[in-house]
DNA sequence: CAGCAATGTTGACAATGTCAACACTAGACG
DNA sequence: CGTCTAGTGTTGACATTGTCAACATTGCTG
């Protein structure tokens, strides 16, 4: 294979249509995203993507699960990292989950709407997403142990929670959110807010 | 005008139209909203719609607009029962906006998603949306004035909390949340542990 | 070096949003 | 009561889209 892009086979196409997918949604939101528009964008003809993805929604679960795989490595970075390995991990665990979610808007569209993905194709996202919240639940019971949270069923905290994150990361994606508005300052907030709510002793 | 579907007027095309729009979106999803079918679902044309509406965003966005306003009434109607007239009615309105959401998840999809809403159409939307948005923050502040809650910026106080609810919302309406959950304990919890976050003295 | 499997292209088709031209009808005005 | 005009609905047409089948090109395997 050649590197550049001159020869009959691209070489990259599929991690490129991925890539070039997901830049679109970025760019104008799912509706733009076109098989014949990313061929173009990529030199490519307009029915090359059907080589490496049976359709345009398979094409969409790949981008979606390509995001899961980015979110799952920078959540387990804060797990090694792990300053102050107290309540503060939970506290970073929604700030890097909710500055993700903005640094990659159109992955996280897709990884959690279900809009332009078809039905079929929603068991296996779901069944991705899960894998994730099982890691949340365990979190807080590993943090209900140590005491630094009331004892409650874990899977309504972590429900609790990533519903807070998940609403705020959407509307800040959507544009729902004034832009002179201190967004650190809001992610910061609402994770303390949380906490305190879940703090044993009240 | 006639009142039986056999005339060559419709009648009541418009309201018609905004109804099975969404009824449509509860079923399957923006995507399978389509003219043709919406007019073939209606005994009328293709292109009846277009007597109506500009084009399709426009029809959405009306969509959309009927759902604010139908929200705003179930709210306003929170207000008005006011029963115990202190934080509970924060509470209540935390619940009766997660389930509207549940009970017309093609209209809340629309409010507050940019999918299938063209671009131009939006600041229309975000002015509706943001007229909800400033009455939580009166609200927020009032509390704070009664001493229920921290003396904060009611701005970021409303932030949170909507984005908690709204959070929780979508989650529920994009089917992310396993069907054995006992919802209503959700939402409860949801709102439990925001207002015991943001209560005063601590 | 022959040939096969992987990859890319082009032609074609049905479905969609939308516009222009036309049809029907209710009510305003005489 | 008749006319006609604005409002509403229909049909024809076109460009765009997702997708499949048939064909083209190429890198690798023996």
């Amino acid at each position: 294979m050649t590197l550049d892009g001159s020869s009959y086979h691209h070489g990259g196409l599929r991690a490129a249509l991925l890539s070039e997918a997901a830049a679109m949604i970025d760019e104008g939101g799912t509706s733009i995203v076109t098989m014949r528009a990313l061929g173009r964008r990529l030199g490519v003809s307009r029915s090359a993507a059907y080589r490496h993805f049976a359709d345009k929604s398979a094409l969409l679960v790949a981008v979606a699960t390509a995001g899961f795989d980015h979110l799952r490595d920078r959540l387990d970075a804060v797990g090694a990292d792990a300053p102050g390995a107290g309540i503060d991990r939970l506290r970073q665990f929604g700030e890097v989950y909710v500055r993700f979610a903005l640094e990659n808007p159109g992955h996280y569209r897709l990884m959690y709407g279900k809009e332009a993905i078809s039905r079929e194709d929603l068991p296996e996202l779901r069944q991705v997403a899960n894998g994730l919240f099982d890691e949340l639940v365990n979190v807080f019971q590993s943090y209900q142990r140590s005491g630094a949270i009331e004892r409650q069923d874990p899977q309504l905290q972590a429900y609790v929670a990533w519903g807070a994150v998940h609403g705020l990361a959407s509307l800040l994606i959507e544009g729902q959110i004034l832009t002179d508005v201190d967004v650190d300052g809001l992610i910061r907030r609402t994770t303390s807010t949380l906490l305190d709510g879940m703090r044993a002793g009240r």
